[in-house]
DNA sequence: CGGTAAGCGAGACGGTACGTCATGTCTTAAC
DNA sequence: GTTAAGACATGACGTACCGTCTCGCTTACCG
């Protein structure tokens, strides 16, 4: 009976660190498409068969690298929550523009795009980003977005699941695939528009 | 400056064709990832080097036969604007449903999703990518909205080129991350709320 | 010196074998001009790598394999000398015809002859081709006139590594460049001008 | 009706002498390997169709371009027989010395070496070779010897056809085969050996 | 506490595709 | 009608990675 699945226990800490580590500078250094399972391994001072064993796939491995290199920079930071201060549009624009400026540091972007990248053609992988990159942050502004709403802030019929996407799709497509400049003026107007309409009121 | 470039008067049509089907069969059938250059060429009846003299990527290759097949498309059809009914709301609405049939046609989703994932990655090919396939749509929007405020339909002040975003990125996004369904209510709904905003009136 | 030697203890020796055989029966059916290493490769059934991994070219190969089966060949046979009767006309007569007859033997004709021609023209192989299919021959032949010099059956001045070619040059030059027939009749009168002198006595 | 032969009367002589100059050269500097069609086509200032229309390989280009250089050479020299002075062994000494200083000038060593090579491999190349290097001076020999051998300096039953291989073979084969070094030495003592043979008088 | 089975680094292996090069055929325009 | 130019289908080149495998080794765990 060959067991399919190795046992976790006897797993080597060591190097799971230096494949994360690896797998993320040579992505940062050389790009994705040019970091390869044999690469990873070589710098991570490991044998490939201890990447097989473990991930199914090149881009699994950057996931989890991503997800673990955020943890390590959540650790020490506040709340996770977008601020409540009551007035929306001021926590919006706020929280947008932290987010551009995450968006627009190289350590972020490498990685994040790979995995978008990927996921857009390997439908298994994309579900996979975004429900543990994208999903947790979206869960963030209905949350906001609700507390608004209840708040009479918003319309009373109003769908938070729908609406946060005005705010937060219009950047993921500049950012991603680069249709025009990010900036603070722009996440700005959106929030505006967004908020208010386009029409005349 | 001894340029590399090929005589294109020479160029053979009937080798360019070939390869353009080949390319969005290939793609079709085993998915962008699965489609190798030699696989082009064997299908087609060419030679590799008749690939490479006048293609630099995969990607170039398949960005062309798509672009080639949208020319093909559009030869006897309507006029390609926006309508303008007088009734903006109507216009888009109208416009959304038919954009998200034609996303969720396998023989655009394809290419198009494969092109795009690969634009993320490829700066240059993005470029490519954007001012070919997405630019050229944005145009007839931001004329239709300039119209639109023109006849006092929107506000004096607004900026097309971002307001276009609103109804756009949302419904890209879902398409190209599948971060949730693709239907007629939902870009109903985006149509709506973006004109008239999220806030109560 | 961060050598690229693989590591020769993990050998595959199936492996290696299948392509001494898929090498010498290439050569034989399709001549060696034909012989591709991508053909070997795919009738050992062998990656590319296996071979470019312990072989520096084709015509390496094609030597080792041929080494390979002479020492094949000689394992069973009787001792390797030339023979010595105390006749060294009869003894070199004899083993005169026995290299035409080895000569003329396609399953040493081909592989033998391929090597010889890449031989003169790539130096590095064909000082290995002479040190490692031509030098033990000669050898042997010092040795035999040797013996006859010092039982004063030869000059006593001979230089018996230039005698030697007296016998063998004529007959490896008709062989390779076929300038005319190979015979008994041909060797046995090349031995007697060869001992005896072309002058009369 | 597609005539298959071209009409030489409308050959281009330019192009015929600039595709000499350039197989020639490019087999000196490059190696006979190394020298391809293209090549010769591209440094001649030819189409490769014109090389195509009058040759059928690499090797039948080298072998009349070096064919013609020996003309060139030869027309402002000495009469090309051996010359006869009555002493045949000073004859034969002189012109083998002369010999083995044409093998080492580079000049011939190249092409000569990269037909003969060609030539054990392609029959009929290496008999147009034989017949068109090879047997002019092989005849000269001949020539020489039968005059000797008529004034009763040789054995009356001589076969000059076989005697002149104990004197060419040896050295043809130092000089192809690199079996040992060529020297003025080496040939005066295969005279000696071959005039009066190696055995004790 | 000594035996044994797992994970591990290493890397050879059979494959596939890469991008390049040369082949020999063909077409075009210029002379 | 030959020529220079060069596009074309073909096919081998040598390289880079893929994912699988086998080798000793070290390192727990268990009997």
């Amino acid at each position: 009976m060959p067991s399919r699945t190795p046992d976790a226990g006897r797993r080597s800490e060591t190097s799971r660190r230096a494949i994360y580590a690896a797998a993320l500078g040579l992505v940062e250094e050389t790009g994705y498409p040019k970091t390869t399972i044999e690469g990873i391994a070589a710098r991570a001072g490991v044998g490939k068969q201890t990447i097989y064993r473990w991930w199914g796939s090149k881009a699994d491995v950057l996931l989890e690298a991503f997800l673990d290199l955020g943890e390590q920079q959540a650790a020490g930071e506040a709340a996770p929550g977008i601020p409540d201060t009551g007035d929306l549009a001021a926590d919006l624009k706020l929280v947008l523009r932290a987010t551009v400026d995450n968006l627009l540091d190289p350590r972020f972007d490498g990685p994040a795009r790979a995995l978008s990248a990927e996921g857009l053609v390997d439908e298994k992988l994309g579900r996979a980003v975004v429900a543990k990159l994208l999903e947790p942050n979206f869960d963030l502004y209905v949350e906001r977005l609700r507390s608004a709403r209840d708040a009479g802030q918003l319309r009373p019929d109003l769908d938070p699941r729908i609406a946060l996407e005005l705010f937060v799709a219009p950047i993921a497509q500049r950012w991603l695939q680069r249709t025009a400049e990010l900036s603070y003026g722009y996440t700005d107007t959106i929030v505006d528009y967004a908020l208010h309409g386009i029409a005349p009121r």
